[in-house]
DNA sequence: GTTTATGCAAAGGTTTTGCAAGTGG
DNA sequence: CCACTTGCAAAACCTTTGCATAAAC
């Protein structure tokens, strides 16, 4: 799951913006940390190695990272931003509850939802990576032995 | 649409926590927005009837509300939290990224979603008020017009 | 050389917190 | 009464923005 697969170089100057350490440094972090992160988790990421590089830069790296569609953002609903490296295939995320584990989901799962929902209001569902809460297998069977 | 209908007084109580004149108010103003509101949206309806109500108050008050189950909240991803008089039924919200027109739908969308993913992964999906971002009917024709 | 990006600092916004005074049970 | 709540003020956050400097192309 690397980045160096694509020619991200090639996606940043072909939208008129520049090539810096910064941005090398922070696409690198965000994949780095292999699933979904936080700015703060990117942010301690980048600093190891660039003890200069200010939380503004992040904000706005981030934010054109994810118009250029090299990273997509999750919004949890619990406050907090989650930031991936863009995968070819569409996923979501399963929070626990309990023990904070999370695991990938195909897209699949989603669009017979995503078909009702149209069917029923014409609205069209584009979030691209949801995260869903919820309490897993493992955490189910330890409740039920208790 | 209504708190009158169940014995809030009761529930405050029972989790040992006492009916304050401030409480009652907060409640009321969020049953009567009708749908979700924004804390500032509260904060101008209470402050109607009580001038002398802060800010840190209707925050701590929605929070114990949120606790005990009296209110949802749902976070848009705007920057600003939503809440809502808890219902009888489950619902969810579409947020449309246009036009950023809000609306509700029945949680019986989800539920087959939900069961998909507990049959593939034995999660159990507990999100109680979800926030789909999407793009809504109107905003879809006035794109084909164009 | 231009133009863009960075770091810094400061501002804007929302939410939280410490504490003395007030009030519900 | 006593513990919980409130209002006030201040702080803690998160994110954005203006601007001079630095760097990419």
């Amino acid at each position: 799951m690397s980045h160096y697969t694509w020619d991200y170089e090639e996606i940043i100057r072909a939208a008129g913006h520049r090539v810096t350490p910064q941005r090398v440094l922070i696409l690198d972090a965000v994949c780095d940390s292999g699933g979904h992160t936080t700015l703060g988790d990117i942010y301690a990421r980048v600093r190891e190695v660039d003890r200069t590089i200010d939380r503004s830069t992040l904000y706005r790296t981030l934010k054109l990272f994810v118009e250029l569609g090299l990273v997509v953002s999750a919004d949890t609903g619990d406050g907090e931003t989650y930031y991936e490296i863009a995968k070819s295939h569409r996923h979501h995320h399963l929070v626990c509850r309990q023990c904070r584990a999370e695991q990938e989901i195909a897209h699949t799962l989603l669009e017979g939802m995503c078909d009702h929902i149209y069917r029923a209001h014409g609205f069209r569902v584009e979030t691209d990576h949801l995260v869903l809460f919820g309490i897993c297998q493992q955490c189910q069977q330890d409740q039920e032995t208790l």
